[in-house]
DNA sequence: GGTCCTTGATACACTTGGTTACACTTTTTC
DNA sequence: GAAAAAGTGTAACCAAGTGTATCAAGGACC
């Protein structure tokens, strides 16, 4: 019932990653691991990762760009990994906005607490100044808020939502056209794991159709993917 | 406007104390040098200290066991200094509580950085309890005036705010948008931490909305997210 | 002392969201 | 094709979470 912390492991060394995705799941935390860098950032937008543990040196895209990128596009803490010992490496791995690094060879059991180390800080109270910039979203005649949490018809009219139906309604317009699993889901709606036969998507997909669909015996926003999950269908477009 | 970190140097090396007091105010921060725990707790007790960089080889009370006190009494961020080099250390360290630490010899523009990143990360709750808003500010069809601790309606007639009530709604408006826990808004209005079963925030929050909302029913300001805390919803702008 | 005010604790009604159950649909198997 | 199996929709139920009236303890003020 408690949302477990989801670890995102970027490492191109097969060996490594396996090795430090036991490790981390032995320990109580989900992982999800990737291999390069445009693997990673599929799982980013497929998931709700609450930390990075990156490898910096990899071939093809480095990882300092991938961490820039990061940081730039969300808030994600980044944990990096690297073989250079050099003092400066390590300051400009600071300086790039990384919030703490281990150098190869490490203690698994350094790197988790520093892990820990690092979520209960970011555990905080958010500052208004390191928010990222947000946007309404428009789709069929709805308009959706995320900053005041409000659903808006054409004619600016508010209408109800619960906590869970707008946590949803928000993983699918974040990915329009994009097929979801009900894991998937619940990870981003909730950041819980699926227990063995977990209808609690379903239910929730039900509740919300009836609020948005026009004739929601036919859904045309939200389909149901047949065994894969379901799909926002609509056009998604952002207004400032 | 922003305030200057003030960062607590702690070593009973005079010669490292003062380069890095030196280093570190020419770097734009305010320092203060303590040569042992004692000092180091009554300037705690004086100033307002955003972090503490600490040096754990101390002759007398260890800095270990000063770091494990400002722990469990305070929220201050802490960044160990240590000559050992051992990795059991470094791990003990992280696990009693330290936001980092630096090994001896270190280069001063590294322990900078990693000031800035820790503070960076931290600077939510500096002293658990929040800093005031400097300007007045606007929402709704209210105007909040800090300095004043009052509360004024669109004719510029005060509503009667309590304290709890104030500093509530201040925590509020410093961060809208932005999902606040119970456990975070307590710290935030009155550095308590939460009992078990903990409802005086929906309490104040109760009574905040019967006075600010146009209908406390269905709030517009003050959002409720199931099994998250509270967000506050409405548009905030300063008045100088 | 007494009065007023604030604020946390308590109690209880209400809301939310997960689980379950069962009808229904789609796919697979024979 | 029909039957079986697997997957989905949703109503109903209930445990957990929330709103708020009421109370009591403490503090300020006279």
């Amino acid at each position: 019932m408690e949302p477990t912390p989801h670890i995102l492991v970027v490492d191109d060394h097969r060996d490594i990653r396996d090795l430090l995705g036991k490790y981390l799941a032995k320990n109580g935390l989900r992982v999800s691991l990737a291999e390069n860098a445009a693997t990673a950032r599929r799982l980013m937008k497929a998931a709700a990762i609450d930390l990075v543990v990156l490898d910096i040196m990899m071939p093809g895209e480095d990882g300092l760009a991938l961490c820039r990128d990061l940081r730039a596009t969300s808030a994600v803490p980044v944990i990096l990994v690297t073989a250079m010992t050099e003092e400066m490496d390590r300051v400009v791995g600071l300086e790039i906005g990384a919030d703490d690094y281990v150098t190869k060879p490490f203690n698994p059991r350094e790197l988790l607490a520093r892990i820990k180390a690092v979520l209960r800080r970011s555990n905080a109270v958010p500052q208004a100044r390191d928010r990222l910039p947000h946007h309404r979203l428009r789709f069929d005649r709805w308009m959706l808020d995320p900053e005041r949490r409000e659903l808006l018809d054409e004619d600016g009219l508010a209408v109800a939502l619960s906590t869970a139906e707008f946590n949803l309604l928000s993983a699918f317009l974040k990915r329009p056209g994009v097929v979801l699993s009900r894991e998937q889901l619940l990870d981003l709606t909730s950041g819980r794991a699926a227990q063995v036969f977990d209808r609690s998507i379903d239910n929730q997909v039900s509740r919300l159709r009836k609020k948005i669909e026009a004739d929601p015996k036919h859904p045309q926003l939200i389909k149901t993917v047949w065994g894969g999950g379901y799909l926002f269908a609509g056009t998604v477009g952002e207004d400032s």
